[in-house]
RNA sequence: GGACCCUUAGCUCAGUUGGUUAGAGCGCUUCCUUGACAUGGAAGAGGUCACUGGUUCGAGUCCAGUAGGGUCCACCA
């Protein structure tokens, strides 16, 4: 066995194992009848995209989760994979081609997209190999892109289900409308963003009475050639009169248009009349089909305007559009006024420029199994962490709207609907698309395709994604689903995301999965998966988001050269409490690394310790123990690991990750090292307790590693190797992390009374030590403490050498009986054990001396004052349970004994 | 406009069903390189738990409201 080295260096280590791991196939996954199966499917993260804080923290939490189950017996399944992420990687791609001075449509469909397909080869699964840095033990035999052409079919097969069953259908409807990116969008697509601007106040004469107005308010002048109505509340007394005269519309071609009414129309807003652009807003559009109104749409694609606009405007850009409007209404007068204004628009979450609502053809669907997906979540079938998202969740299915499927793209999966050529699409009635002369709906297509012409458009990346828990398991496709093991793996354990994508995704994989998974069965069944735990948002130092125009987000790849990954996933998982965003910073990952350090060091204290036992197998451990050897430590460190490990199996099940992570630190650091670790020292001296020291060690070292190792992979690992307890060939997670209930049944006997003993000797010790430092003496060895000890009170075991030792003291000696004097003058404090004195070369300062006393002593009456105050108080005394009031008087019988303890000493001093 | 979350030490955050004197890490102060670790050890200072009421023997914790910060949803032009 190699001497484990001073210091731990990450990298070296991390290389060897994750090579080791590779190799021998550690990640893979098999289905065990029998044994029960975990598995994770892990977000696709985008075919272009890098690693990012984010990730980093999600899939460390992921491999936190599968590592677990590997190490408690379970069958653990992770599958990775990367999202063909239609837009953003058709625009990156896009943007490489401006740079020649090209669009794709120099290049043609097909050229375009052995472009993309190229550059998705050299560039994309950059962060599937980063992964692979951090640790994640994902099976990557498993892994699936979007685009494959098993998982393009089972995406094609679900929309033609889907159709047949007459859930998707083709309609022209108002669509967000992204000018950028020249695609429809989905509702969950926009963002609303407060923007700045001007309202406009705009008159419209009357054409039977010259010189007579109607005013509007509208932020958007460049639409008014789109004009074909003004609209009045019918109940509004203002504008009796008014209801079937015509105004003429004062910018644009030349046109009268009638005044309507319509419920729909706000009387407390502006003037309380609307004007009426059906082309260009959603409010309008429906009181234009409502009045029969047809709209005359002003816009190009790009959001530049049109002939329709009138000569004027056509050609411009839409803003530039809107202050040329502006200026042609100030010149003819028919601007009242132009006021600042606020409101919220829609931006394209992808292009990030305001999308525009308009009329397209486009394919939309039906959601099915909306109330199973409710009641999936709100009968437990599915459980989300925190379970706050579930009111989110419930409330958007109880709002949900058409899902608009169709996208203008060219990357992606190509909407397998083939139409008869020559007809005209603009005027396809619903009796057409079921006609299977007409429009043909298959996964291959009409089978002799001359004569017919696809469907442009192709799926929105989420209508491939919404299936990723399935198709990554093989559906539809049954000897694949054999393989993949689909019976077995499905449902999925856990879904690790982001909650900003709970309707994006989460939402349409329940969906998904209750209609496609195992139809007829019930819902437990069908569901994709049986927990979503919701991490929180990354954020910097100031609290904004991380993002790339920032440059706030520190590059993971830079932190593990700094600190190690596994010191990166200690740190980040430190700092993530459920539910809460986290606010990033650097010294907690530096923390992380300094804990691996601390563990380093204490296995290679165990090393330098003595020899090396069998290590070979827990059993072999506890043969090892001679239980009637064990002193008050000994007992108080194992029940500190029973009651650690018991920690850490709630903090799994309530997936508390932070709260497992500071468990582990605390116990480990504060417990192990800085106390058990010291007291070790005078028994590794001593020949007959040396052998049980080191078994006791060797057992904490083990659960320890092995609770640690979901967290940490790498060093936990490597020390497992050093320290002996696994053999070559084998790895730590071919081990079984016995959980508390196990441990208890292992047949150690923990003594209570001698881990309350250790508890006030702590006390004792602690006590000195700061009665050393309060004199400056915090780390001087030459000095000696007298203690008058109430040995009938406190029988103490320790010998005094211990006691001197972890004091760090020259010598303790005990005075014997009440007679003997205690030092003069001498520095004292009041310990469990009775009053303590120090004897110092230097003589003390009594004045400092009562100073200090004073103070403690003030204190303690204030304590004492408030507990008496409490149980004179004769509703605590007859309404507080038995067990508040005794802890109570002990409190107090405690406290005035204290008291009068540190009165005696202060009394002394003169 | 609606829903949800947050406000605890200088900073970032824990605090499970109400119950002794409210915790951790970092930072800060003092002391210490003794044979695991200075990526370390010992000790210490530092908090009217945002505010106002209420329930209770007892409130950081439960209830109502107020203020500030954040997120999501929503067609007011």
């Amino acid at each position: 066995m190699a001497e484990i080295t001073k210091s731990y260096e990450p990298g070296e280590v991390e290389r060897k194992w994750y090579a080791a791991w590779l190799e021998k196939d550690a990640f893979a996954a098999k289905v065990e009848p029998g044994r029960e199966s975990y598995a994770i499917v892990i977000p696709p993260p985008n075919v272009t995209g890098v690693l990012t804080m984010g990730h980093v923290l999600n899939n460390t939490l992921q491999d936190i989760l599968i590592r677990r189950a590997r190490l408690e017996g379970k069958s653990a399944l992770w599958i990775p994979g990367t999202d063909h992420a239609g837009i953003a990687t058709q625009t990156v791609v896009e943007r490489e081609l401006r740079k020649e001075k090209k669009t794709r449509h120099d290049l043609g469909r097909d050229k375009f997209l052995e472009k993309v397909w190229a550059w998705r080869e050299e560039k994309g699964g950059i962060i599937l190999e980063q992964l692979r840095r951090l640790g994640a033990s994902c099976d990557w035999s498993r892994t699936q892109f979007t685009m494959d052409p098993a998982y393009s079919r089972a995406v094609l097969s679900v929309f033609v289900d889907l159709y047949a069953k007459g859930r998707i259908y083709r309609g022209k409807r108002m669509v967000n409308w992204c000018p950028g990116s020249l695609t429809a969008l989905s509702d969950e697509e926009v963002d609303m963003r407060p923007a700045k601007g001007f309202i406009y106040r705009v008159r419209y004469e009357r054409v039977d009475q010259p010189g007579v107005f109607i005013e509007v308010k509208t932020t958007r002048p460049e639409t008014i050639p789109g004009d074909v109505a003004i609209a009045v509340h019918p109940d509004d007394p203002r504008y009796h009169g008014w209801i079937g005269r015509k105004v003429r519309r004062p910018l644009g071609p030349e046109a009268e248009i009638p005044i309507i009414a319509d419920a729909a129309v706000d009387r407390e807003f502006g003037s309380g009349a609307l004007k009426i652009t059906p082309a260009h807003d959603r409010v309008d559009f429906e009181i234009g089909q409502r009045h029969k109104l047809a709209p005359i749409d002003v816009l190009n694609p790009d959001g530049t305007l049109n002939e329709l606009a009138g000569p004027v405007l056509a050609g411009l850009e839409r803003f530039a559009g809107r202050k040329k409007a502006a200026q042609i209404l100030k010149d003819s007068g028919a601007l009242v006024a132009e006021e600042p204004y606020e409101n919220n628009v829609g931006y394209s979450e992808r292009a990030g420029v305001p999308i525009e609502p308009r009329l397209t053809w486009q394919w939309w669907l039906r959601y099915p199994r909306v109330d199973e997906a409710k009641a999936a979540v709100s009968e437990g079938h599915i459980r989300f962490f925190p379970e706050r998202w579930t009111k989110v969740y419930l409330h958007w299915l109880d709002h949900i709207q058409d899902w608009c499927i169709s996208r203008q793209l060219w990357w992606g999966h190509r909407i397998p609907v083939w139409y008869r050529a020559g007809l005209d699409r603009e005027k396809l009635t619903e009796a057409d698309l079921r006609d299977p002369e007409k429009v043909h709906v298959s996964l291959d297509g009409p089978a002799d395709k001359t004569g017919w012409v696809q469907e442009d458009d192709v799926l929105d990346t989420w209508a491939s994604s919404w299936i990723w828990p399935l198709a990554t398991l093989g559906w539809p496709n049954e000897v694949a689903m054999a393989k993949a093991g689909f019976e077995y793996f499905y449902p999925t354990t856990t879904l690790v995301t982001g909650p900003d994508i709970i309707f994006f995704w989460v939402a349409r994989m329940i969906m998904a999965g209750l209609e496609f998974a195992r139809p007829g069965e019930p819902l437990a069944n069908c569901i994709p998966f049986k927990n979503v735990y919701f991490t929180g948002i990354i954020r910097d130092a100031q609290g904004r988001k991380m993002s790339k125009s920032l440059g706030n987000s520190p590059d993971p790849l830079d932190l593990i050269a700094k600190y190690g990954a596994d010191g990166l996933r200690f740190g980040i998982v430190s700092i993530a409490p459920q539910g809460q965003d986290i606010r990033f910073q650097e010294d907690r990952i530096e923390s992380g690394k300094n804990f691996c350090n601390k563990l380093w060091n204490a296995c290679r204290f165990r090393q330098m310790s003595g020899p090396m036992a069998d290590n070979s197998s827990v059993m072999a451990i506890y043969d090892r123990l001679r239980p009637a050897d064990f002193d008050g430590d000994d007992h108080a460190i194992l029940d500190r690991l029973l009651v650690t490990t018991r920690e850490i199996d709630r903090c799994f099940a309530e997936f508390e990750f932070s709260a497992a992570v500071q468990a582990l630190y605390g116990f480990f650091w504060n417990d192990f090292c800085d106390w058990y670790v010291e007291v070790s020292k005078t028994k590794l001296q001593s020949p007959a307790l040396r052998d049980n020291c080191l078994a006791i060690q060797d057992l904490v070292l083990r659960q320890t590693l092995l609770m640690l190792h979901p967290f940490i992979p790498f060093i936990t690992e490597e020390l497992w190797r050093q320290l002996g307890y696994g053999s070559e060939g084998k790895f730590i997670e071919d081990a079984r992390l016995s959980n508390a209930s196990q441990i208890a049944s292992y047949g150690l006997k923990l003594d209570e009374k001698a881990v309350e003993k250790v508890r006030v000797f702590k006390e004792f010790v602690f006590a000195i030590r700061q009665l050393k430092a309060s004199i400056g003496l915090a780390n001087s060895r030459d000095v000696e403490v007298y203690f008058r000890h109430q040995e009938a009170k406190f029988p103490v075991e320790y010998n005094l050498k211990d006691l001197s030792l972890y004091c760090g003291l020259a010598k303790v000696s005990k005075i014997r009986g009440s007679s003997e004097p205690a030092p003069e003058g001498a520095p004292a404090a009041v310990t469990p054990f009775g009053p303590a004195y120090l004897i110092v070369a230097i003589k003390a300062d009594t004045a400092a001396e009562k100073v200090r006393l004073t103070k403690e002593l003030e204190t303690l009456a204030k304590h004492v004052a408030s507990t008496q105050a409490r149980l004179a108080n004769e509703s605590f005394v007859s309404k507080a349970p038995p067990a508040v009031l005794e802890g109570a008087k002990k409190q107090l019988a405690d406290l005035q004994a204290k008291h009068a303890e540190v009165a005696r000493l202060l009394a002394a001093l003169g």
